[in-house]
DNA sequence: TCGAGGCTATTTTTT
DNA sequence: ATAGCCTCGA
């Protein structure tokens, strides 16, 4: 995680202890070496509460795992009593990978090791038919539904209560059912206050959403967490077996912990109070989501006598980059406070500068980007893009960089999109294989009955849908039974009676265990008119779409079959794939978290954008302050070099809109930043921000020009010894794949805009006219339009 | 039933 | 600006 590993002591440990040494009870423990002291304690504290207060960069992670290493070395517990949770899919597995490397084992035999959801699923899955009534409960087949599923289902239940969607739309009720949920309220103990909401109906349309889930045999998210604390309530006799079985408890990113999160652990650990959370408030930062950064202030108080231990030594950033991040969350309250220190010397101040508009910002980051790569900046020193990474509050912010980006051919991957399996055209497929899985899948039934289009519409599916249910039967089912009625007929019916009789074959297929699941996926894709469908079309995205097609059907063969496939997808909703090539990240803040970089860029510092308007309007002070965490979290990130820039002027929502420099620049310590601004835009007053404002590029020059001409900028340039002049266009060395083979005139194709015209070749820089306008771009981000792909068939 | 064009809302996001 | 959503007409 850090750099800081490559001398890391436990290192050595990674060489297993032999079987003979364990089996005469020598306990050698070489992973302590090294640790430092507040390390060790948090390492051999081992049995009763312990807060783990550990700062940004501080070993965190180190400790855990070596705490849990230590539990498992001393004979405490065995690989199967220990709980430890994280939040995320990545943070479970860097654990389980950093304990195997600490005993030189693999960690299969860590089966409690994984985030709350999943490790509520698998408690669930052994009580399911504990959950619902004695009528109606649970299956232990339960399906985890996804938030797709979850709006239509909330969309069928409003309108079947005659509720204007418009004023009351789903995902509104989705959040406020989510944030319920969040705090392990059931629709019966929701409290009176809450009630009035979604115009009185909330509570009356979560019990059905409820109700509905439970005839569906499935659960959401949020239930998983619930149902666990509502299971252990109302079973004394189950709980105590789970706390029996876990002896001891960790938990990851405690500062993250909603109130379900924390009634769950609370109740497994009130038996032994082995519980050790690990966290930091100032990188409290999911507060909207209905994290609770109360749970971290309250520990001790909840565990009496529980032992506090702070991580501060500091091994990630340079004094200058701890100085400016914690002279900027000093201006919080409420904090349990820590003081981060390093033995780090030397190293460049925090940058800080100030352009026209968003544009000359992202102009001005892809120059010095180029310049660190091309190793100009001799403070530095030549950098791979893979060391650079730009934080932005919004992902709206990324545009610009993208385009910038895109247009000097500057290598870049934004992290944090939307997530592989959360794709349209993954979820289309996904919902074909949990048909061909469970036919009596409704709600997968409604997402593909008319994808790709059959000539099925609204009519067609309420017909079936009322057939099901006067018959008691699954969708697919009553799909058959209105075919065979002539309920539904014409082309719709006949395209019905296709689609049942395949999904028909393909379940007797995927119960057969001769029948390779992977033929039999592409297979469905295929005979499903679903490849086809995308191959039609002709938006630029589609290519990518019959990719992410292949990608999965790939994913696939690591599964015994599609169930197991199945099972995986619905939680481990990652699939963040290395690309190898070297990229600059972009992404949010929040993104970042958890992250480091030598080189940070902190773009978009303007009061409204960061700190957010909305957080402050919806939250006030608490919102600021998150906002000011999230400020910390992001300068926190960087090992040797965090520049925060603003920018005068921004586009947003097609306007241009004037801005100040944010709150959060004033809170910097001045002797540990460079301002690289000129004067007119920062220091001296709002002056230059409050002209009224041109667009041209007339003003954009002269702005640049300022900036060059500053003080600040000079300074730069000497400390910064031997260079060449600010690196204007240079050059970029990747990719140098140039233009040649292009001519003007010929059609290419771009993954983003599309299909397009070469209008100009200058190098190995096109202009290409594409639908939306005139683009300047690298050649190498565009391909002959010929070898785009529409031969390039998936199965 | 489907596609085209108008209207509107637009932070952050894991599981 | 823009994408997603909805209404309307064919």
């Amino acid at each position: 995680m850090s750099q800081y590993d490559d001398f890391d002591p436990f290192e050595a440990a990674a060489a297993p202890v032999p079987l003979s040494q364990r089996a005469m009870g020598v306990r050698p423990t070489p992973y302590l070496d090294g640790l430092n002291p507040a390390q060790r304690a948090a390492v051999e504290e081992l049995d009763g509460p312990v807060l783990l207060l550990a700062g940004a960069g501080t070993g965190k992670t180190r400790a855990l795992t070596t705490r849990i290493a230590h539990l498992l070395m001393q004979g405490k517990a065995r690989h199967g009593q220990i709980l430890a949770v994280t939040f995320t899919n990545k943070a479970a597995r860097e654990m389980k990978d950093r304990i195997a490397r600490l005993l030189g084992e693999t960690v299969e035999g860590m089966p409690w090791l994984g985030t709350f959801h999943s490790v509520s699923v698998k408690i669930l899955r052994r009580h399911a038919e504990l959950i619902g009534n004695a009528d109606l409960h649970l299956k232990t087949t339960f399906t985890i539904l996804d938030t797709d599923d979850q709006i239509r289902l909330l969309k069928q239940l409003i309108a079947a209560e005659n509720i204007d969607e418009k004023r009351w739309p789903a995902r509104m009720l989705a959040g406020l059912i989510d944030a319920w949920k969040n705090r392990a309220l059931t629709p019966s103990r929701v409290p009176k206050s809450d009630a009035r909401a979604y115009d009185g109906y909330g509570v009356k349309l979560y019990q059905a959403y409820q109700d509905r889930l439970l005839a569906l045999n499935a659960v959401d998210f949020g239930d998983l967490l619930m149902h666990c604390v509502t299971l252990f309530q109302a079973h004394p006799d189950i709980l105590r077996q789970w706390q029996e079985r876990f002896r001891y408890i960790l938990v990851d990113e405690y500062q993250d912990t909603n109130t379900a999160q924390y009634l769950w652990l609370r109740l497994l650990a009130q038996a032994h109070h082995n519980i050790c959370v690990v966290g930091d408030d100032d990188q409290s930062i999911y507060g909207w989501r209905g994290a609770e950064v109360g749970n971290i202030l309250r520990f001790e108080s909840d565990f009496p006598g529980a032992k506090v231990i702070r991580l501060e030594q500091n091994y990630r950033s340079t004094p200058h980059i701890l100085a400016a991040a914690s002279r900027l969350i000093a201006a919080n309250s409420g904090r349990l406070g820590k003081t981060l220190w390093t033995e780090a010397e030397g190293g460049e101040r925090v940058r800080l500068i100030g352009h026209w508009d968003s544009e000359a910002e992202a102009r001005w980051i892809g120059e010095e980007i180029e310049a660190f790569h091309g190793g100009h900046r001799a403070a530095i020193g030549k950098r791979s893009l893979n060391d650079i990474a730009i934080l932005v509050r919004a992902s709206h912010q990324m545009r610009a960089f993208e385009d910038r980006f895109m247009t000097i051919g500057l290598p870049y991957r934004v992290i944090g999109g939307p997530r592989f399996y959360e794709r349209q055209e993954i979820r289309d497929a996904m919902a074909y294989f949990r048909l061909a899985v469970s036919p009596d899948d409704d709600l997968a039934f409604e997402r593909i009955v008319n994808v790709p289009k059959r000539g099925l519409g609204d009519k067609a599916v309420q017909k079936v849908q009322i057939e099901a249910r006067d018959r008691g039967l699954p969708l697919l089912l009553g799909a058959a039974a209105a075919v065979a009625s002539g309920a539904v007929g014409g082309k719709g019916g006949g395209a019905l009676r296709l689609l049942t009789e395949q999904l028909g074959r393909w379940h007797a297929d995927a119960i057969d265990s001769t029948v390779s699941h992977v033929e039999l996926a592409e297979r469905i894709l295929d005979e499903s008119g679903y490849t086809a469908m995308w191959q039609n079309d002709k938006s630029p995205d589609a290519p990518g779409r019959l990719d992410n097609l292949k990608e999965l059907v790939k994913a696939l063969e690591e599964f015994e079959n599609l169930q197991g496939f199945l099972e995986h997808v619905a939680l481990v909703m990652d699939t963040d794939k290395q690309e190898s090539a070297e990229q600059v990240s972009i992404m949010t803040l929040h993104g970042a978290k958890g992250l480091e970089y030598p080189i940070v860029f902190l773009p978009g510092w303007e009061d409204g954008l960061f700190p957010s308007q909305r957080s402050m309007d919806e939250s006030g002070t608490r919102g600021l302050e998150e906002e000011r965490r999230l400020a910390y979290v992001g300068i926190t990130r960087a090992e040797e070099l965090a520049t925060i820039s603003f920018a005068g002027n921004r586009r947003m929502y097609g306007q241009w809109q004037s801005s100040l420099p944010s709150r959060f620049i004033d809170e910097l310590p001045e002797d540990h930043v460079d301002v690289l601004t000129p004067p007119g835009l920062y220091g001296g007053g709002y002056g230059a921000a409050a002209q009224p404002y041109g667009q041209s590029s007339i003003y954009d020059r002269a702005s640049k020009a300022d900036v060059y001409n500053s003080p600040g900028w000079k300074r730069m340039q000497e400390r910064s010894s031997h260079h060449a002049a600010p690196v204007h266009k240079k050059p970029v060395t990747i990719d140098a794949d140039p233009a040649a083979g292009f001519t003007v005139g010929e059609e290419v194709f771009h993954q983003k805009f599309g299909k397009g015209r070469i209008m100009g070749i200058a190098e190995d820089t096109l202009t290409v006219e594409f639908g939306t306008g005139f683009k300047t771009i690298k050649a190498a981000y565009v391909q002959p339009l010929s070898a785009a792909g529409s031969d390039d068939v998936p199965f």
